[in-house]
DNA sequence: CCGAAACTGTACCCGTGGTACAGCGCCGGC
DNA sequence: GCCGGCGCTGTACCACGGGTACAGTTTCGG
């Protein structure tokens, strides 16, 4: 146990590795969302952390490392968040053009169920300061939307091989259409104050592309 | 002429009313979009500006009043932007569908003729670091949101009447996918440094309308 | 020529990012 | 059982930016 000069009693018993960093981490990407990134201050991610300005400074060389740090991890759990939901739509349906509308119910639902509104994307955040970061972290972005867009389109192509669409239509744009309902769909909310916003969007996506490719009456 | 607070009308002298300060404004509105609020210095507006801090203060009072005149003034031209672009629209034809379906067409013209990207939205800009802003600024925000919705909700409301949609179809929910993908679409332009994208997907919401609304084939 | 609008100049306070570097407790491995 | 390195702490210091305070100056219209 170690005193502090303010009073506040530190345990210290050999934090695990990474154990410090994962909670600035934590700590800092709720803050970027909330106020932007220019706008969070070490201090205040120390004084929350526990830690001393020497301590964030073991951890990350400067704030840009931080921020590098932060769109990373985002950008993998993304990933692992839409393999998962793609891949369960993938076990209850055959179809291409079903997996997809089923994957998108379960997106909407999953949106819906969060506590509150949706707490933002640390994609658009840096896009509107993304001249504070560097040219690495701005390409790491661009990387990740095309990710959403190949995966789409992916999915897209498969649906129109089987499921000739009602007028014609570009793959990438209707891929890209789905990033674009979700960034402006959490923008929509967080302005309303409104969560049920968001999954209402992705439903409408839904609903353009059963419009587009599913053949009934 | 300005009405001060004790309702006396001043008149201008020294430097034409208004001048340094929309001269202020307009150096803000970019660097806002272009590295967010938070990041946009007074002295790079001073030095760009060619004044002193005191000069800034005089227009002024803080930081925040600046960030509020920056949003009216921008809410209010959109505003114009828009009543032109629907004016024009109803000059053209007659009925509500066609009429949007031209104002939408107009409307992607009007982006895609930008040169380079759209440079940003400032809504979204605050939207990502709202916790900086004072209540009332965030209310204006709201404000602008809603009255799109409205704008767009009068529009389809007056071509549900006449054209029964396809699917049942929640209006606000349509209405809100404008705001949704123009948000989105600036976003994903920004990143992905493609000002093609932002029309593309505008032209995606016009042939949604259309799959919904026009009875042809 | 007067008065007010539109500034300038100076001086000062605090918070924040960032640098530099010495020191110290704890734990795993030899 | 001791030693090295990981994960910090403590201290000191710098520049910049937001903001306050307020007196003085220029310019122009009436």
């Amino acid at each position: 146990m170690l005193e502090r000069t303010d009073g506040v009693v530190l345990e210290r018993a050999g934090r695990k590795r990474g154990e410090t960093r994962d909670r600035l981490l934590d700590l800092a990407e709720r803050a970027v969302l909330e106020k932007g990134f220019a706008a969070t201050s070490i201090d205040e991610l120390i004084v929350a952390a526990g830690i001393t300005k020497s301590g964030f400074f073991y951890h990350f060389r400067d704030k840009g490392e931080l921020a590098k740090a932060l769109l990373t991890r985002y950008l993998e759990r993304d990933e692992v968040i839409l393999d998962d939901l793609f891949g369960r739509a993938a076990e209850l349906h055959e179809d291409p053009l079903h997996r997809f509308l089923i994957a998108l119910k379960l997106f909407a639902e999953m949106l819906a169920d969060l506590p509150g509104a949706h707490p933002g994307c640390l994609a658009a955040s840096y896009c509107y300061q993304d001249t504070l970061f560097s040219q690495e972290i701005r390409d790491l972005n661009a990387a990740g939307v095309r990710a959403w867009r190949a995966r789409f389109r992916g999915h897209l192509a498969e649906i129109a091989a089987l499921h000739p669409p009602r007028i014609p239509v570009d793959l990438d744009v209707l891929a890209d259409m789905a990033a674009t309902l979700v960034e402006g769909g959490i923008m929509v909310s967080r302005v309303l104050r409104d969560g049920a916003i968001l999954p209402k969007q992705i439903l409408a996506y839904r609903d353009h592309i059963r419009l587009l490719f599913l053949r009934e009456h």
